[in-house]
RNA sequence: GGCGCAUUCGUCUAGCCUGGUUCAGGACGCCGCCCUCUCAAGGCGGUAACAGGGGUUCAAAUCCCCUAUGCGCCA
């Protein structure tokens, strides 16, 4: 990673999504930013899950969030399936720790006591809003008399905490956008213990990163007026604040946030559409960075990624996902991978989609099955239904190349000739197949024939379908005589329907 | 409503910091042509943008200000 102008060695960075559903895409691009970061720079991945929200966290999401992440090649240093010094990694867990630092400033007169209730809060701010008044919380319970604040103690009355935001500008030390300054005057005493005694989001957050020992925070964009909050909070907790920064959010095609309405939004949905990791991770990546100064390159290995990817190419400004280039970049993926491993790749989806017959293929004939339609292949699931052309009975004819035979001219004398030069050759591997062609077309050739009349009735014939894989893999799948054989099981039952 | 962030082809972006070499480069998409037994793939070419307005300057996509729009946060 080139950072010329940002001391990145050594970056402890954390990705700490809610497991309150599946990995989304945005996630995961900040994910990928995180770990970017990290590897980049010889740094820590801390994952760290926000799952404060017991009614909306769920276990069967944590396990999403990690399976994807782990597909997508984000492996982390230290988090709550590996543990590691800074534990636990689960917010819900470490409730006493925020609790301390809570009552520490709240001994340190850093926060305060609030018994202001949710109805009365309510009525307070209506009356604001209703006066046209910005509502900010009034500061009711921050300086109550000492006798009342007796009182009120006495009572055992529920509280919250809230913090004491003092007067000043705040500046939040953002690596894309520089300095972004904040009067603290914008920010409400905001409540850092709840009532029920649970943390506050900001406080867990805050806490989490000291002890952690995050050294920049990379995240979206909506929290860019949260870290306001945070710096505060760091500084009145005595801890330097980390840099920062807040990367565009993702939207969809209509410029709204991305969501279900725009299609598949979850990591583990592109897995099982078939996409490539490598593929949606390059894509993720180049969605607001890229290699920037004439650099035109545009497909990246995440090694290669890891190698580039620098601060200073990353743009601010949003990032709306588009398909089409996925698809691309996919297929530039599946392009750059041998024969071999597009095959391995493109098997557990033959299972998925119970193609038994192609699984039952030796593997040598199941690889020309694949090879044949890789060229089609923008996602590993593309190509299935071109492969089962390579498991028709022979002789069996859809409606489109029943039509097409019936009306070739000298189609009986075409396929005789296939038949004849198909005979002749009897190896099946790949310079005999080509052979065969060009032979057919020197047939067709010496009788003033344009190639078409031999190649496309061979090709009905063969595969009884008038759309399909390139006729030299149909010779190496089946062999020359075997071909030979499919077309004479067709020809004969041609034949069988003159009579 | 307040505050914050963003604004180059439909989309992702290069260029902006260090003003002239840019009547703005690349990619996806789209359109056309070529190749071609089919569907594709591939090759070649085309389409299309500096949000608007003021400044500063000999010169602005690049610097400054204002406006607009979008998004976000707080409520």
């Amino acid at each position: 990673m080139s950072l010329a102008d940002d001391e990145l060695t050594g970056a402890r960075v954390r990705f700490a999504p809610s497991p309150t559903g599946k990995l989304h895409l945005g996630s995961g691009r900040t994910a990928l930013f995180n770990w970017l970061v990290a590897r980049g720079s010889g740094g820590a991945f801390v994952l760290r899950l926000e799952d404060t929200d017991s009614e909306r966290s769920k276990a069967e999401f944590e396990l999403d969030i990690m399976d994807s992440m782990r597909w997508m090649g984000l492996d982390w240093d230290e988090g709550p399936d590996i543990g590691g010094p800074h534990g636990p990694y689960r917010q819900s867990e470490r409730m006493e720790i925020y609790r301390g630092y809570g009552e520490r400033l709240l001994a340190e007169g850093k926060a305060y006591k609030c018994w202001c209730s949710a109805t009365e809060l309510d009525e307070r701010k209506k009356a604001a809003v209703a006066a046209g008044k910005a509502w900010r919380y009034d500061r009711k319970c921050a300086s109550l008399a000492p006798d009342e604040l007796a009182r009120l103690e006495a009572e055992d009355a529920p509280y919250t905490v809230r913090f004491r935001v003092p007067a000043g500008t705040v500046a939040v030390d953002d690596m894309l956008r520089g300095d972004v300054n904040v009067d603290a005057s914008e920010i409400d005493d905001f409540i850092i213990m709840r009532s029920d005694g649970t943390a506050g989001f900001h406080l867990a957050v805050v806490v989490d990163d000291i002890t952690m020992e995050i050294t920049h925070i990379i995240r979206g964009d909506d929290h860019l007026t949260n870290a306001v909050r945070h710096v505060l909070l760091f500084l009145a907790l005595g801890a330097a604040a980390p840099r920062f920064l807040h990367h565009s959010l993702l939207f969809g095609p209509d410029g709204t946030k991305l969501s279900k309405r725009h299609g598949s939004t979850s990591v583990s949905d592109y897995r099982e559409q078939g996409y490539l990791p490598d593929a949606l991770v390059n894509y993720l990546a180049l969605l607001s960075w890229s290699p920037g100064a004439g650099d035109e390159r545009e497909i990246f290995t995440p090694a290669q990624l890891i190698e580039e990817f620098s601060i200073k190419g990353v743009s601010a400004s949003k990032a709306i996902f588009d398909f089409d280039k996925l698809n691309w970049i996919d297929r530039q993926h599946i392009k750059a991978k041998s024969d071999s491993e597009v095959t391995d790749l493109v098997e557990p989806f033959l299972v998925k989609t119970g193609r038994g017959e192609l699984l039952d293929l030796p593997r040598d004939r199941l690889e020309i099955a694949v090879t044949a339609v890789r060229n089609s292949l923008e996602r590993l699931t593309d190509g299935l239904d071109q492969m089962d052309t390579f498991v028709r009975p022979a002789g069996l004819l859809d409606a489109k190349a029943s039509a097409e035979l019936a009306k070739a001219n000298e189609r009986d004398e075409a396929l005789e000739i296939c038949m004849r030069v198909l005979r002749a050759e009897p190896s099946s591997d790949r310079e005999a197949a080509e052979r065969i062609v060009e032979t057919m077309r020197a047939e067709a050739k010496e009788r003033g024939w344009g190639a078409k009349k031999i190649l496309w009735p061979f090709r009905l014939a063969v595969t009884g379908l008038t759309i399909g894989p390139d006729l030299v893999y149909l010779i190496m799948f089946w062999g020359p005589s075997g071909c030979a054989d499919r077309i004479e099981t067709t020809a004969r039952k041609l034949e069988g329907k003159r009579e």
